[in-house]
DNA sequence: TTTCACTTTAGAATAATTATAAACTAGATT
DNA sequence: AATCTAGTTTATAATTATTCTAAAGTGAAA
C-alpha cells in the first residue's frame, strides 16, 4: 500500500491524516501479510522503528479510530490484553496459547454443516471460529 | 447437587474444603441450568445471598482453584472481564453483545464439515465457535 | 494567515486483577 | 482433646491495561 493510499484510507474514513496517524497507518497496512498485535506490543514496534515517539494515548486513539472506520478489527482472545488484526475480512483464527500467537484462518477453510438459530428476537451477525492449539 | 457432593468435589481436586469454598461452590453448583458469571458479578449476587462476607480475593483465588480443577471453565469474551462457566463440557457460545450475555450451545448443535490442520508441529486442543447476535 | 474544530500529549484516574504478609483454620499428629 | 502446620483467608498495596483530562498543537477551510 502507497503512501497516497494511506492518505485516501484516512481522507475516506474521515480521520485527519495527522503525522501520528500516517506513521501508524503506514506502519500497519503497508505489508504483505496480516498483522496481529496489542496496544502494547505495537507501542514497542513503533519505538523500534520511529524516530519520533508517539504517546501510548494516541495509540489507543488511532487503533480505536481505526478500528471504528472498519480498518482494524478486534479479536476477542482469553488473557487481559485486546488484541487487534489488520485482516478485517470475515476469517477464523488459530490460537497458540504456549506463546500467546493468533494465526488467520480464511473463511472458506472452515465449513459449518449445522449451526443452532439464533434465540428469540435475535439474529445472528456472525461466526467466529477459535481452534486452540498446543504442543 | 447436595452438600456431601460439594465436600466430594472438593475434596477429590485436592481443595481443602473451607466455609468460603463450600459456600462459593454451593452457590454455582447447586443449581440445575449453567451459569455465566464474572468475579464481579459473582461477588455481587454472594454478598446478596450470604450472612458472611467473602472477601474479593478469596473469590479469586477460588474461581481460580476451581477452574484449575476442572470445575469451571474460562470463556473469551470481547471486553474487559473475564467470564467463567459452570458448564465445564466440550460446548460453544451464543454471545449477545447488547446486554453482554452469554448462551450455551451444546456441543451436538453445531457440525463442522470441513476444518484446517494444525500450523507444524502443533496440536488442536479444541475447537470453539462464537455466534455473536445482533437484535 | 487566521481561525477553529480536531488531535496529541503527559500525566492523572479508573478498573480488573494479582501480590503481600499477617491472622486464621482444617485436619493430621500427638 | 490439645497441639501443630501447611494451606487459606483477609485487608490492603501493587500492578497492569485502558480511559480521562485539560492544556498545547495542528490540519485545512475560509
Amino acid at each position: 500500500m502507497k503512501k497516497i493510499d494511506i492518505l485516501k484510507k484516512l481522507r475516506s474514513s474521515k480521520l485527519r491524516p495527522t503525522k501520528q496517524r500516517v506513521e501508524i497507518a503506514k506502519f500497519l497496512f503497508e505489508r504483505e501479510k496480516t498483522f496481529h498485535f496489542t496496544v502494547e506490543s505495537l507501542n514497542k514496534l513503533l519505538l523500534k522503528k520511529s524516530i519520533s515517539k508517539i504517546a501510548l494515548a494516541t495509540i489507543y486513539n488511532t487503533v480505536h479510530a481505526f478500528k471504528a472506520a472498519g480498518h482494524l478489527s478486534e479479536v476477542e482472545v482469553r488473557g487481559n490484553k485486546t488484541y487487534f488484526d489488520t485482516n478485517v475480512s470475515n476469517h477464523h483464527h488459530f490460537y497458540d496459547s504456549e506463546n500467546s500467537e493468533l494465526i488467520d484462518i480464511d473463511a472458506n477453510e472452515i465449513v459449518i454443516q449445522k449451526i443452532p438459530k439464533a434465540p428469540n428476537g435475535k439474529k445472528i451477525k456472525n461466526v467466529e471460529v477459535f481452534i486452540n492449539l498446543k504442543n
